[in-house]
DNA sequence: CTGTATTCATACTATAATACTATGAATTAA
DNA sequence: TTAATTCATAGTATTATAGTATGAATACAG
């Protein structure tokens, strides 16, 4: 029942795009020598960000990435499924097309259904804005992490 | 966020020897033939499952499995947390030992608890005899998978 | 006491997913 | 024109998953 590094360090980087939001783009770079991710690995992350629109970003010198809304109108949720497609339990959850032949009458499948659907509630009641707010409250001003 | 095979397959299990408790011993062949699962593969369900003490087990000619307890006496989360170790949907809330040390100005480990919390507290709401109830209404009493 | 059916124990293996790393092109600003 | 950046794509090493394989131990039936 795991998250992946991806969806971990999305949250990271989204987090860290809100607390060093100057209006400027903020380069890899910069994200990476704070949270210890190569820029490589970065450079998947934030593409992912940026094709699902969470994301705005520039090219060339003086480039790099910009969060494209306001820190409170991102679910968490939102940020999680983009890296991880869904949160699903289990594989026949994960759209129609996976849905077994004898999901009519599979007794478990509305169990499964029921624990996606809390997990999802949970990560949706949350904004990157609460994460904000915890983590500069954890930090003070010296935040550089 | 995937529950693995054995977790979804140790359910059916318990499920199915549920359902066919005659108070005498269930072999794996039968479970086997119903639930489409290999003996072999059966063999390492079970295993665990006795383990831990959620079955009872007897060898031999005529022997087999069944459960330890009343469905109604088995938390759906039990038996999950059985096969998976945890629900634990990020490495540092598995024990104390994986506690990383940033542990108490980390930002996000509050809402990753906060997620192995709703998880755990929804499997924990259900007891095998849900499951078989649920079973039983979809099936009728011509049963057979 | 022998044969058969079962669990129990352990080791092995194939596939897939995860977590990166590598190479180089395109773009932008100074 | 140069340097700094993102963008695109491919490659790789490690780990986890999902099984299979081999054979010993046990129990009952005859």
């Amino acid at each position: 029942m795991k998250i992946s590094t991806k969806g971990r360090y999305a949250l990271r980087v989204m987090i860290d795009l809100a607390i060093h939001d100057t209006g400027e783009y903020v380069a890899l770079k910069d994200i990476s020598a704070r949270q210890g991710i190569t820029v490589k690995y970065l450079e998947q992350i934030v593409t992912t960000l940026g094709k699902a629109g969470l994301l705005r970003s520039m090219r060339g010198n003086n480039g790099g990435h910009r969060l494209a809304k306001k820190p409170e109108e991102y679910r968490i949720g939102d940020i999680l499924r983009t890296m991880e497609g869904d949160l699903a339990p289990v594989e026949c959850l994960q759209g129609d097309e996976n849905l077994c032949p004898k999901a009519e009458e599979c007794s478990t499948l509305k169990f499964w259904k029921g624990l996606d659907d809390v997990v999802n509630e949970y990560v949706d009641k949350f904004t990157l804005r609460d994460l904000v707010t915890e983590t500069e409250k954890n930090f003070g001003n010296d935040y550089s992490i």
